[in-house]
DNA sequence: ATAGCTGCAAAATGTTTGCGCGAAA
DNA sequence: TTTCGCGCAAACATTTTGCAGCTAT
């Protein structure tokens, strides 16, 4: 793959965000500071960086728009229901888990993509409040 | 709200399908039963049933368009990465799996939503014998 | 009677792609 | 100089919506 430092700047943007962002909002982030950027060569770019591992992708439900994650490790992700907030968090028990799987049902589990949906302590701690 | 056989025959459709079939998929197994009914009306039916917490929604990835699940209860997928079988399995382990979530950063969870890729049963029997 | 649902077609949304030019190897 | 990525705009795929007529209540 040659270099373009549209495909770095996009990558940069994205990781230094540490937000999931959709490829409308990526490509406003990065026309501030590449204005001849095209929307198209944004997700030319995420695509490739998708493809080669370098980002993930995350179907937030309710968006319907792929959202797009600068790391590059297997996480989960905490979605609040009152704030639409997407946090991040490592979860390391997936093991007896996959053990679990495997045993009902055959299923060898390579990956796993797990989405949480409930209230932020942020949310919870203002509705207390009320 | 208003009874519609068009609504009815959606739903039917999807549950008795137990597959998790794309708008489009299922507009056209409707259409065997009731020719005239038009795409927006399977469109507009669906996501009224999600409303109603009838039905499921569910993002499989690498597929452009939502797949609807006709059960209404939480249950995790299962996705082949080799012939692409999406497998229903029910998970009754989460609680100490949420309270863990809860301990490490305040996040109360509500719902589940896990999808698991990897190998099924049978394309690893394939497998192993090539 | 009337509120709500339908079919149809157009619009809106999100993403991909073909093309000719310019930049990287 | 050749190859690949770019910007642009058009095409494409999926989903939503406005409207006028019909159906369930």
């Amino acid at each position: 793959m040659k270099y373009s430092k549209q495909r770095e700047l996009v990558l940069k943007t994205l990781k230094e965000s540490h937000k999931h962002l959709t490829a409308e909002e990526l490509y406003h982030q990065v026309r501030e500071v590449l204005p001849s950027i095209s929307l198209g060569t944004v997700y030319r770019n995420l695509n490739l960086l998708v493809e080669k591992g370098e980002i993930r992708t995350l179907q937030a439900p309710d968006s319907p728009s792929i959202r797009y994650d600068g790391r590059q490790d297997e996480h989960c992700h905490l979605i609040c229901n009152s704030c639409g907030k997407i946090i991040d968090i490592d979860i390391e028990i997936f093991d007896p888990f996959d053990a679990l799987v495997h045993e009902k049902t055959g299923f060898t589990v390579a990956e796993h993509d797990l989405v949480l949906r409930g209230i932020c302590a942020e949310c919870l701690k203002k509705r207390r409040g009320t």
